[in-house]
DNA sequence: CAGTAAAAATACTTAAAGTTCAAATTATCG
DNA sequence: CGATAATTTGAACTTTAAGTATTTTTACTG
């Protein structure tokens, strides 16, 4: 899975250890290259644009011809697609494993949002897949489209859900979980976007902030500073 | 300005005042026209996607032959700049009018943030322009990126301004207004793509929903409820 | 070391969509 | 009504990038 950023797909596999070279890895290895060149579209899509970055394009960057891309995938579109896949099941997989981690509603929604821009802010240090932001779903073609759209809307089923029960607690404050989820989808969504283009210092400051504006928001009420109710939300995980 | 979601381009001018048939309005007419082409384009552009939106797609919309488009814009790139260009400009516009009708900071950023919603809702309903969302602005060639991405970020500016401003004057909790713009600024560019698909009773709500997270945020502190910081705010003009 | 299957390359075809041009249509005005 | 300019069109041209068929190279295995 960790791969520095502008490896050749040949150099991907690490054939020092007999394991990887035993017949067993015979499909394993092919697994290996296949995350590769989704990782890699993933990146090239995400600065040039899916439908704008040609296969070629994918293909130089990992030292290959563009016939050979069609080894690992069948067509342009089946790999915008398997692109944007990895990324919902990332996502929800995300949102599994802080639900595992926390009880608390509130806490579980932080915690998931914290491993989201974790996620862009290792694969801008070259550890870890890249993942391609869906900006252009709209433009597959509706087999694919609505599948990619349902799990979007159960991701923000999930989302609502937890923070209806946060409501119901009596921790969160009443509002339109709706639009509520949807704003904050929204922004982390769009937050690969200037991550990508924000010094390294400042972006490690990214999930305190947010935080703290998703909790506190924008008012410096004095009532507020008195009251610690940032030492209500416990340190995530590593 | 105002035209109906789906007429035909020959049917944008009302010709039965007199005016609009006089001499003036002949460069006047291929505005209207090229206005009309620019919102039409847009929303297929949000639909679909600036890239995978066929120049013929734009045309049959509008009743016209691809052909007949090239009278408007030069080149499809021309016209998917221009679609965003419009955006940035009317960005710019609503936050010149925010600064002249407000001169507290915090009240000027959420009016600027009602106003792009609102405009949003409004297309929605058939009144007023389309904007396209700037999705693939990456896609353009450098000459019209880098225009584009100054336009951007000199809104930021403006915005990061206004916070600092509210931050100096203790009305907003002190906090990195790079990163706390960006996030106000994603959830908003992302908007278009979740209000187009929210009945319009729940679009209605969206303002208010969006000023509570952003101004209380989501915790239901004690001290919170019974202080009424949301009477510090004022309405906002129509 | 030979045989075999996986991986990749070369050379080609095809389709779609952007673009151009000259001709035709429509509108405006003396 | 007839002249002139604005607008639109049909048809051809161009380009680009997706996709395929075939062959060659590489790497594993007996």
């Amino acid at each position: 899975m960790t791969r520095p950023g502008p490896a050749l797909l040949k150099d991907i596999l690490d054939t020092s250890t007999p394991t990887n070279r035993s017949p067993f890895s015979r499909g394993l290895q092919r697994e290996t290259k296949r995350a590769a060149v989704l990782s890699c579209a993933a990146k090239l899509f995400n600065t040039k644009g899916a439908r704008s970055t040609t296969l070629a394009d994918v293909a130089s960057r990992l030292g290959l011809t563009k016939t050979s891309l069609y080894y690992y995938v069948a067509t342009k579109e089946d790999l915008i697609y398997q692109c944007y896949d990895s990324n919902m099941r990332q996502a929800h997989d995300q949102l599994d494993r802080a639900k595992a981690a926390y009880e608390d509603a509130t806490e579980c929604l932080m915690a998931f949002l914290e491993s989201q821009i974790n996620t862009t802010l290792r694969s801008l240090e070259g550890e870890g897949d890249y993942y391609a932001a869906p900006l252009e779903v709209a433009s597959l073609k509706a087999e694919h489209r609505e599948v990619l759209e349902e799990e979007y809307r159960r991701l923000l089923r999930r989302l609502i859900d937890l923070l209806n029960r946060g409501i119901e607690a009596g921790q969160i404050r009443p509002c339109n979980p709706v639009i509520t989820i949807r704003a904050i989808v929204g922004a982390l969504d769009w937050s690969f976007y200037w991550l990508y283009e924000m010094p390294r210092e400042q972006a490690r400051g990214v999930v305190s902030v947010l935080r703290d504006l998703l909790i506190h928001g924008l008012l410096a009420s004095p009532k507020r500073a008195e009251g610690s109710d940032a030492a209500a939300i416990p340190p995530l995980p590593a």
